[in-house]
DNA sequence: AATAATGTTATCATATTTGATAACATTATT
DNA sequence: AATAATGTTATCAAATATGATAACATTATT
């Protein structure tokens, strides 16, 4: 094989790469939206996690686990949290 | 007690009830908001749960559960329903 | 530099979602 | 009216979210 042809394979392998992190990303997407208007929200309000949990009846841990990004939400989490910002939550699908 | 009285104190108990309405019809808005965005999608391109469910990898009792608002959808499964209506899902706060 | 405030991570217990299966109900088709 | 297609409900097991607590890390304040 020639080096070419490995060369190909290994950007064929990168494309796939891409492609599976495209993937993924247009899953988790949605998710990271969300995440970071919430902690605009926060921030622009001046509000500590602590706080922000407070109001949501949680811990300030669970918000700070929440905004990591490292769990799929339900949706009423996203509506308490939201809610205790003063605003609400709107999906759409397009 | 004055049946004026008594009239108040039922129709107070009834915005009450009207409140406590008003706050989980808030609360659970966004279900249903997303749910019937879904099911019309479906609807609109002649798919029955059964289709839906093999194409999000499923069994079709679980999309109906889903379509019932009878439990709170995490994201990912909202996303994964979505994705398999060639649509996607758009959150914001307000 | 010391202290306080804020945010992070790990872990456990509990509740809930989600997948799967099957029986049943409703609606459409012939 | 009979059959097929579609949708619903109940139930179980497994995976995961969520609440809680505590120890730690980072950042801001004095």
């Amino acid at each position: 094989m020639s080096k070419a042809g490995i060369k190909f394979e290994v950007i064929k392998e990168q494309l796939m790469k891409d492609d599976e992190f495209k993937v993924e990303y247009e899953k988790l997407k949605p998710r990271y939206e969300i995440i970071s208007q919430i902690i605009e929200a926060r921030n622009t309000q001046h509000i500590t996690q602590e706080e922000l949990a407070l109001r949501v009846g949680t811990q300030k841990s669970n918000i700070s686990r929440f905004e990591s990004g490292s769990y799929n939400p339900s949706l009423d989490f996203l509506v308490k949290v939201a809610k205790s910002l003063g605003k609400e939550i709107h999906i759409e699908i397009r």
